[in-house]
DNA sequence: GATGCGTGGAG
DNA sequence: TCTCCAAGCAT
């Protein structure tokens, strides 16, 4: 079936219809001659990884405002970092976020390479956020196939094979419509119809500029595609997290390791949250058991996280982790789980 | 190919 | 309240 209007009706839609977004430079601009930073297209593609617009937009701003360049970036502290990063999930991110900027920096002169296959090497770009940083800062016609366009090319050809193993054929549909004129604001295009138009659960088939070639339109099929191969239902996980402030005001808190969920990150001593037995608490002090556990739901599991909370002697010696001073101590560094766990505590330990 | 990895908003 | 899910990547 011929579809070779789609990517022309695509791009006059985009013309009209392009989302502003702080990285993106608009297609009016685009034909006058501004070009895209890719540092803010690469950072953008990055946090939009699993995560909303809406989301993104307030840390974008926020980390290009600390540090403009990747060079910057890529001589920041890890913690600093980690603490910006706070509250946006997926944390392999942020320590792959550096890696890559301290990459560019020490192997391509503090500019990142124009290529797919150069993008795809350095950590944590894959085989999308490669094609969009290829296709967006550099406009090289790259094919991206994220959760939009498998949505939108599922729909375009009614296809009905599950995710992911759909995922190959849907991908020759989409290089079947990437742009060579326009490779950046096709990918933009194809992606804010999926993102406005063509969404999962109400489409705006009424409005589409694509509508007549879509074959799940036709066939009235398209809030049933994408199919998708069943989740698995989460599990509940208990667990204790420590709060414990000492009395000159300081917090223990400690650093998790690299590895695992929430790596990397700041947090209280919590026992882990499997099906054993709680382990000892960090020290010992007289612990109070607040009467409200601190719920949360992580990609896999529920948590029920029971919080324990002590004030404890100037002179206490942790076994774990490290007392903060109170004036270096900020909630907004801690990711949402501990942060739920700190509200918690807060109004019992606010006097020292 | 399957699994682990966050979070907040929508319905 | 609960399920789904959003511009995926690493292993």
């Amino acid at each position: 079936m011929g579809k070779t209007s789609v990517t022309s009706a695509l791009l006059d839609w985009y013309d009209v219809h392009a989302r502003e977004m702080p990285w993106r430079v608009m297609p009016a601009d685009k034909r006058a001659g501004v070009r895209p930073d890719p540092y803010a297209v690469w950072l953008s593609e990055v946090m939009l990884q699993q995560t909303t617009v809406a989301a993104v937009r307030d840390y974008h701003r926020k980390f290009t405002g600390i540090w403009p360049t990747v060079a910057d970036l890529a001589a920041a502290e890890d913690a600093d970092v980690m603490a910006a990063w706070a509250g946006l999930g997926y944390y392999a991110r942020a320590r792959n976020l550096l890696k890559c900027a301290r990459a560019v920096v020490a192997d391509h002169g503090g500019a990142f390479p124009q290529t797919y296959e150069g993008l795809i090497a350095l950590p944590g770009i894959g085989p999308y956020t490669a094609a969009a940083i290829a296709s967006i800062a550099f406009d090289v016609p790259a094919t991206v196939l994220d959760g939009n366009v498998e949505r939108v090319m599922a729909r375009l050809y009614d296809e009905h094979t599950p995710l992911p193993a759909a995922k190959p054929v849907l991908m020759s549909y989409a290089e079947q419509h990437t742009s060579h004129s326009r490779p950046g604001d096709y990918a933009q295009a194809v992606m804010d119809l999926g993102a406005t138009i063509c969404t999962p659960k109400s489409p705006a088939c009424g409005i589409c500029p694509v509508r007549p070639n879509c074959d799940a339109q036709t066939a009235g099929t398209q809030l049933e595609l994408p199919r998708k191969t069943p989740k698995k239902p989460k599990p509940t996980r208990y667990g204790t997290a420590y709060i414990a402030r000492r009395a000159d005001g300081a917090w223990l808190l400690e650093t998790r390791p690299d590895k695992g969920l929430l790596g990397g990150m700041l947090g209280w001593p919590t026992t882990d949250w499997s099906d054993t037995p709680d382990p000892a608490p960090p020290m010992d002090a007289t612990w109070d058991t607040l009467n409200e556990p601190a719920r949360h739901t992580f990609t896999h599991f529920h948590l029920i996280l029971s919080v324990q909370t002590a004030k404890v002697p100037q002179n206490t010696a942790p076994n774990r982790g490290a007392f903060i001073p109170e004036a270096d101590f900020t909630p907004s560094a801690l990711p949402t789980v501990m942060q739920k766990a700190y509200n918690l505590a807060a109004a019992t330990l606010r006097q020292v």
